[in-house]
DNA sequence: CCCTCCGTTGACCGATTCGGTTAATTTAGT
DNA sequence: ACTAAATTAACCGAATCGGTCAACGGAGGG
C-alpha cells in the first residue's frame, strides 16, 4: 500500500473508501471489479493501482478501516458506558447512524465480507476478526437487573428481539437505497419508545 | 422458452430452478451467469440454453414462478383467513418455512429482483409486479380489534415491530447459509409465546 | 524559461469469462 | 436396428478482468 494515499484531501480518501465499501458490498470479492471502484470513486483504475498494490490489498485495507472506524464511534459515543439498557441502544444505534451518514456502506460491506466464500480472504478474514472483536458485547445482557421491567418478563428474549427488529429495519431501509438518516433516527425513536412503554414497569401514579 | 421443461421430472425442474434462484440471488442480473447456474443444477449449459431461450427468460421465467408459488403456499396454509393475529402470523411463517425448504433461496430471489438495477429487467419486473400483488395485505391490521390486547397498546407500531423483528431474523438465519428450518421454526414459536406474553391482555384469574 | 517532480491518465496486455450456437454424441422408445 | 429426443463438448466473437506502462500536465524551484 502506497503511503501518499493518507495525505489525500480527506474528502477524496473518503469518496474512494465509500466507493469501495458500495462495490465489494454489492458483489462477491470475485465479482467486484476494480474498474467499477474507480468508476464510483471518479477516479482512473489506474490510480487506483497507484495506491493499492492489487485488489486483495484494497479489500483487507477497507476490512481494517471499518474496524477503526466502528471502534472509533463506540468510543465516541460512549456505547460500552453502563445505563439504562434502553439508552445504551439508543446511544448505539446513534453512533451506527452517525457511521452511515459518512460511510453508508460499511456495514453491508462489513456482513458481506465477513461471510465472503473466497477461501484466500476469508481466511485473512477470520483470522483478523478476533483482534478487533473479541469478547465485549453481550456481557451487558448477563449483568441485567430485572428490576425495573414488567414482572415475569423474559429479559434475554426481550433483548434478542429487540436486535432483531432493529436489524430488520436496517435492512429494510438499506435494501431500497438511498438512505434519510433523520428519517431513520425518528423511526427508531419511535420504536424505542414504543419498547419502554411495553417492557418498562409501569410506575403507578403513588 | 421449451415446453418440453415441463416434462422434465419435477425433481430435476426444481434443481433447476432452485440453482437460478440461488445463483440470481447472490449475484446482480448481469453478473449472474448461466454457465454457474447449470453447474449448480448439475446439468451443461447447453441444456439450460436448450429449455430457455435466453438469460432474460430464464430470469422472468424464476420471478413468475416465485409468484406462483407464494401464492400457492399462501392458499394452502389458508394465510388470509381472519382470526387472532398471531395465529395469523404463525401460519404465515409456517407457510414462509415450508417455502424455504423446497426453495431455499426463493424468497432471497424475490428480494434481489425486486430492488434490481438493471433497467431491462427492472422494468419487466415492476411491470409485472403489480398483476400479482395488488393490495390484500395491510388491510388486516385496519381492522384489528384493540379488544384482548393490553390496553393502551400502540397496535400499529406492534405489528411494524413484529414484522422487522421476523424479517431481521430471518436475514440472520439466510446471510450463514445451511439453513435448518426446524430450528427456525422452534425459534419463531418461542418469539411468538413472548409476544403474546407481552402484548396480549392479561387474563385475570377471576 | 526550463527543468524536474509527481499525481494522474489512456492505452494496452494476456488471460479469462460471457451469452449463445452448433454439431455431434448419448440415451430411450419401438 | 432405426429413430427421435435428451444432452453435451467444443467452439465463437465480444466483453471484461487484474494489472502494467509510458506519457501527459500542472506546480514549484532554480
Amino acid at each position: 500500500m502506497n503511503n501518499r494515499f493518507f495525505d489525500l484531501p480527506a474528502e477524496k480518501q473518503q469518496r474512494i473508501i465509500n466507493a469501495g465499501f458500495r462495490v465489494f458490498s454489492e458483489n462477491s470479492y470475485k465479482k467486484s471489479p476494480m474498474s467499477e471502484i474507480a468508476a464510483a470513486a471518479g477516479i482512473s483504475k489506474s490510480l487506483l493501482f497507484h495506491y493499492f498494490l492489487n485488489k486483495k490489498e484494497l479489500y483487507m485495507f477497507l476490512w481494517d478501516k471499518g474496524a477503526e472506524i466502528t471502534m472509533q464511534y463506540l468510543n465516541d459515543y460512549s456505547c460500552y458506558e453502563p445505563t439504562d439498557l434502553f439508552e445504551m441502544m439508543e446511544r448505539g444505534m446513534r453512533a451506527k447512524f452517525r457511521i452511515m451518514e459518512e460511510y453508508p456502506y460499511m456495514s453491508a460491506f462489513a456482513v458481506k465480507a465477513f461471510y465472503e466464500k473466497d477461501a484466500e480472504i476469508s481466511a485473512e478474514i477470520h483470522k483478523s476478526y478476533r483482534k478487533y472483536f473479541d469478547i465485549k458485547a453481550s456481557n451487558t445482557l448477563a449483568a441485567l437487573d430485572p428490576e425495573g421491567f414488567v414482572p415475569g418478563l423474559d429479559l434475554k428474549m426481550m433483548y434478542r428481539e429487540m436486535y432483531w427488529a432493529s436489524e430488520g429495519y436496517l435492512w429494510e431501509m438499506l435494501q431500497r437505497g438511498e438512505l434519510d438518516t433523520a428519517q431513520m433516527e425518528k423511526d427508531f425513536s419511535a420504536l424505542l419508545k414504543f419498547w419502554r412503554s411495553v417492557y418498562q414497569k409501569k410506575e403507578r401514579s403513588v
